[in-house]
DNA sequence: GCCTAACCGAGACGGTACGTCCGGTCTTTTT
DNA sequence: AAAAAGACCGGACGTACCGTCTCGGTTAGGC
């Protein structure tokens, strides 16, 4: 069809703009992010950058999007034998500074969700979807195991990613500490509570 | 001290601005909102709203600040015997549009928080920050009266104010049927479930 | 009639601002001059400026125009013998500093010639206008009197001040060298050389 | 030396943002114009007439001083014989209308004179200085040939031009026959008196 | 090995919001 | 009622950024 004569649209530079895009979106958020900037940081000219993205939403969303490749994916989870042992192992990895920098852009992305249409359920959900994903997966195995009894897995699994984030806008860093606090003051009393509403006194 | 010379500065358009702010902000997002929509919809002057606040930034913190004043006071929170009662009561008045305000306004607040150093903390601290006190001295209530075994109120009570603005950024309309999902899907179940790791298996 | 309760208005401040008026706008001129400037330069506030002038051209307007009140009376005029005597006689008080100030007002004036309508003619007429004239009546009683033949009298008056002016414009001092310059240099060959055309060569 | 990367700006526009400028100053005097209308006179963006002037004044003063461009050269000034048939040439195209905003453009750019240290001597210079200069060299030929006697031509050089726009300045046409007026009723007179002054009367 | 089309860097350009400043009006307190 | 102080409305100024376009120069291919 196209006999696409004339010289060939340099491919690798694209990830170096992403990448670019996503530490300059993680230092200054959205707001305060240039495309001026991220073509400095990617050593290239702002046109390169706009022929491959039209808009700086554009640009922000698909370096989000990016985020989702390559580091969560379900046939690779861990098996521990224990939901917490599950857990603790995917967690544990997220102290990297890429993970960093992964969190903190969508929190920088924050910005645009009332702005882009697009973006209202893209952004997070390309951002930190595959996380919650896999949580999800890892719990619903364990309630299905008999681990924990039933529970409302899929509002549990959005937990700890979307307090991560939170954190993240208040610019505070995001710890395993943190993370392991939310895995065992939230997420694992909650499977062990059950689904039932409790209305008698725990015993004293 | 200053005997207050020349003509005083009309402290009811204060508020008239605030509110012209979270209307507008809640409905453009950040990145939407101009100076001009604000004071066009406070029905004032530009320089009005400069000589108060200095930048879009330092209007739009303060219009959030605001929110945590006069809705939420600790020494008349509802107390129904439950925590359950109790947690619902302060839940179901959210579902009126100037609550919807208050979260949407949050939520589109988000791309500051990255930009201007001071939004760091302030910003949703300000917004949820008293809602997540109440819910926090609501559990430790319900947990020092014997309702539940002791547990990490403090990480919890972050839960339901986080993940309401989580779906605000979404674009989601925040419905007290989700708001009660996560009291009765982990809220509940995670006092419930109390402090211990949970090693052995539940009964079949 | 008016039973003229309260109290009254401080007719002195008048031509304190006008001589405020005239101080900044020969310093700024009109451009730079602010309403601000004056009334600090006065010593009162801005609205006591306001009160009695609607607007800013309106005051300048006023404060050069008083410039022809008081110094130049053609019933007062020099009269020396000679029209050179007149001349220089008049000249010479233009020295002083109050003299200086009336010049680089009218210069500073001129701004508004455009934008004004109603200064079109007074502005330039009220400021140097007497001083024409004045220039005008020595010079036609000396060419009545016979010491020169006629000549077109009413454009050689306009000569000195408009010069004159046209140096203010330029930042330049208005010194008496210069003024006795046009005067044996334009005025008075001019006055010698008569009406008729020269057609034939004077005499080496 | 720069070898010119980037696109290159579009050399044309600046003759067309000067004569809007032009065109604008003259109707409107130097507070009147207003960037945007020189923008839409001349059909471009507001930012493109910043890129090339940074200010209001800037923009006014090139356009004032390529005034001196293109029409009055001095190896080509007109050889008519008699220096009445000279400045007699010369005067005449300025009826035009090229020449009035010429000269109206002068007398609006006035206002900045006292505001703009650089417009000082620059701006009548740059107007109205070719012109001047030219009328010099005219008379200082003339008196060369012997036509006239020594003169003060520099002062007399002046007159014309500077009456010019003091008639510009008070909103008056600048015709022909003021022109004339002023060659015949001021310079040519003032040529034949000589520099000599006159004490004795002349002969009835 | 040349031609051609597309790439790339650099930056002009249109458009729009920002935050400042000033002219002119209005309000409050003091004299 | 005038005066001092200053809030208020409106609008222009000059800056910065987004997204488009244009220019030289370079780099693939296809002939």
């Amino acid at each position: 069809m196209s006999p696409q004569v004339g010289r060939k649209r340099d491919g690798t530079r694209d990830a170096v703009i992403l990448d670019a895009t996503l530490a300059v979106l993680a230092e200054q958020g959205y707001e305060g992010m240039t495309i001026d900037m991220v073509a400095a940081q990617a050593g290239m000219a702002r046109a390169t950058v706009y022929r491959r993205w039209p808009t700086k939403a554009d640009l922000v969303l698909e370096a989000v999007s990016r985020l989702s490749h390559g580091d969560v994916q379900l046939d690779q989870l861990p098996d521990t034998g224990s939901l917490r042992g599950d857990l603790t192992a995917m967690i544990v990895p997220f102290d990297d500074e890429q993970q960093q920098i992964r969190i903190h852009a969508v929190a920088g992305l924050l910005a645009l969700a009332k702005t882009d249409e697009r973006l209202a359920e893209t952004a997070t959900a390309a951002g930190i979807g595959p996380w919650i994903e896999a949580g999800r997966f890892l719990m619903q195995r364990a309630v299905d195991r008999g681990e924990f009894p039933p529970a409302d897995v899929a509002t549990l699994a959005e937990v700890i990613p979307m307090l991560c984030v939170a954190r993240a806008v208040q610019r505070l860093p995001i710890t395993r500490e943190f993370s392991l606090a939310l895995l065992d003051g939230v997420i694992l009393p909650a499977l062990r509570g059950g689904r039932e509403p409790s209305t008698e006194r725990h015993p004293a």
